[in-house]
DNA sequence: ATCCGATGTCAAT
DNA sequence: TTGACCTCGGATC
């Protein structure tokens, strides 16, 4: 579920239900429940998102900041007003007359001050879903590196909101072999794979979900896709393209999938 | 009923 | 490079 595209998505949904309310605040869970009284009450002021990072920006004296990051399960479930019962697992629990959203799962729910808010933020790479980012800085890293271009976008202090599936079919996109030592991507191929970043992103905003492949074009689907994800790569056994068995390899404590044929070793 | 993997990150080796 | 963390649901017995 979540890599950039996600969170942007959660980000836009919940300043549209929550920002000009004042929600109760719950932690059914118990972890943030401190946290959340200290919030009940106050006025959700707005929601933003910057890569993975997902933060909801309360009318509180102290700490206005609600910092989220689902990590690899967490899950943000919303419902029309008031919702079901939440289940135990929900750590942070917001309702309010329109709609309810259960937070579960999370790899980080805390309370932060704009200032803690802001250094998170500064960790983090340009954001190709966000208007104010500069690619040059993301291009500046990527030419230091000599890390695999792979797993180097990955790297969030690098570009901040690409995951497994977008680096996997980004390669692919641009038929990269994945190990190219990141320095040695020229800066013509750099902008168009961010330009391209930007577009899939939000892309998948849109549709919520990953779409990389056109509706058509694929010659060699497969069936079995639970999710329906329009893939080339990711987790396919065969190239969507040309029907290459797909090479998956751990790479950094992640499975790298990618096509030997359409993306030949840079040598 | 149990196992296992998952679109993530960090700290400890 | 590995382990810990957070939770669910599909596959497998």
């Amino acid at each position: 579920m979540p890599e950039g595209h996600t969170i942007h998505r959660l980000a836009r949904d919940h300043q549209r239900w929550f920002a000009g309310t004042r929600p109760t605040v719950a932690s059914p869970q118990g972890r943030f429940a401190d946290q959340a009284a200290t919030l009940d009450g106050c006025a959700f002021l707005r929601a933003e998102a910057h890569g993975k990072h997902l933060a909801h920006i309360w009318d509180h004296p102290t700490t206005p900041v609600v910092h989220i990051h689902l990590g690899l399960f967490g899950r943000a479930r919303s419902y029309k007003s008031p919702g079901p019962d939440p289940r135990d697992s929900v750590r942070y629990q917001l309702v309010n007359d329109t709609r309810a959203l259960h937070l579960i799962g999370p790899n980080t729910c805390e309370l932060l001050t704009s200032a803690q808010w802001q250094a998170v933020r500064e960790r983090l790479g340009p954001d190709p879903l966000r208007d104010d980012a500069e690619p040059d800085i993301a291009w500046a890293l990527l030419q230091r590196r000599r890390r695999p271009l792979a797993a180097v976008l990955l790297d969030q202090r690098v570009i901040a909101g690409l995951g497994n599936v977008y680096r996997a079919e980004l390669c692919f996109l641009f038929g990269l072999d994945p190990f190219l030592p990141a320095r040695d991507l020229d800066r013509a191929t750099f902008d168009r794979l961010w330009a391209a970043a930007v577009e899939l992103l939000e892309e998948g905003v849109r549709q919520r979900r990953i779409v990389i492949a056109p509706k058509g074009e694929s010659i060699h689907d497969e069936v079995s896709r639970r999710r329906g994800d329009r893939l080339y790569v990711y987790k396919r056994r065969r190239c969507r393209r040309c029907a290459t068995p797909i090479r998956k390899q751990a790479l950094e404590g992640r499975t790298l999938y990618w096509c030997p044929s359409c993306q030949p070793a840079a040598t």
